[in-house]
DNA sequence: ATGATCTATCGTCACCGCGACGATAACCCA
DNA sequence: TGGGTTATCGTCGCGGTGACGATAGATCAT
């Protein structure tokens, strides 16, 4: 082996869609380096846990969220010599979808937890602004040729709601018929459920859960590159 | 911190098309454990070493290639608590991409290193058969909608030998019209040359170098899902 | 009540990229 | 000189998409 080791810490970067922006779930550090700073929510591998378990664990920990309806998926590391003025840290950053949680993180341990759009997050601790950033960017890429976008939606969601959250996350609008034709013409991704949405304006929706697909053949295709 | 501490390794995924199949760079271990079985190429990372500078160190020691020409990105880190049974060490896997080496590993220092079809690898040490699958998922994956397949061919290569990359990683027949048509008329994909190539069988082929896009759009197009 | 407005949903049409496949070009070899 | 082989160019039909019109069914203002 060798005497040179690491602290290895997971890092989340846990997005959703609130009023219609991507946001990022970030914690102000109470203690130095970067005191008063936002950052990631993160921890610290304990023994006897896997990378999976860390996050798992944080992400209940600061969402309150039972295992269900989530996605949580690795992203990458970095461990460049001086990101932690403490000392060498290797950081395993998370990607999570959850949906727009109804209460405001509940029974989340770090009181000062709170939803940030990410257009506005510049500053993070530590090099939380690039993981950020790249998680950002790997959910607007996969939702293009999967069907997790349904991640951010409750159980039960209407086509509007899920196009609203590719118009979050990818920033653009979209043609809401081409939208409806193309999500209800790809086999398992929507499951018509019987009920309908009432009260607000316009003609009632379809409510629809997720269906078993995971993949999208074709893509959805942003209207940029 | 914590007193919970890793070593950090880097393990190599490096693929190479040779004599028609998808093959990876292996070391027969000389030292327990895990004696005498095959693993990726790797070694931990070093004080002031960034993971992609281990990653590059470690490319360059076992290929003797200079930096130019290959493609070297990050793919995931494993810690399961047990995956060594020296102790906790979290490994960082690289995916690496490079041409068939004239020169069977020139300059390796790892005396036991070879080539190996990917398809007959089973059995590597530690968790190795798992890295190796996600890199070569990763690469049948990302040369679908990148440039990245002619990070396998020399400085100037024919569409065939092209195609022959394609083939080659997906294992699946490409039809040789469709496929011309295909790259070269993706602007920035191909750069003609002046050159032929003489001396095979047949029409003598066009030169092409690589050009500077880095994106397919729309995709290569695979034959299964 | 009644029309205006809003959203959901269904249809139409032209275009483009792709798969299938025919045709031609330019080399090697016997 | 012809046959085999590979490279390259064309053609045609189909399916998915973007642009956009039309209809359904609710709420809201007056």
């Amino acid at each position: 082996m060798r005497g040179n080791l690491f602290a290895v810490a997971v890092d989340l970067v846990i997005l959703t869609v609130r009023a219609g922006a991507l946001s990022a779930l970030l914690v102000r550090r109470g203690v130095p380096p970067f005191e008063g700073a936002l950052a990631l929510p993160g921890g610290f591998v304990l023994p006897n846990e896997d990378l999976i378990d860390t996050a798992t664990r944080e992400l209940v920990e600061e969402t309150g969220l039972t295992v269900a309806g989530h996605h949580l998926e690795q992203l990458a590391s970095y461990a460049a010599p001086d990101r932690d003025p403490r000392g060498r840290v290797l950081s395993v950053g998370h990607l999570a979808l959850v949906p727009d949680l109804p209460e405001p993180q509940a029974g989340s341990d770090a009181a000062a937890s709170a939803w940030h759009p990410v257009a506005d997050t510049a500053g993070l601790a530590f090099d939380h602004d690039r993981i950020l950033a790249e998680g950002v960017e790997r959910a607007r890429a996969k939702i293009e040729y999967t069907t997790l976008a349904a991640a951010f939606c409750p159980p039960e969601f209407t086509v509007s709601q899920l196009r609203g959250i590719y118009e979050a996350v990818w920033g653009a609008e979209l043609d809401p018929r081409n939208f409806q034709r193309k999500v209800t013409g790809t086999p398992g991704f929507l499951v018509p459920t019987e009920r309908l949405v009432t009260g607000g304006r316009g003609r009632p929706a379809q409510l629809f859960r997720r269906g078993p697909a995971t993949a999208l053949h074709p893509p959805m295709l942003r209207a940029d590159a």
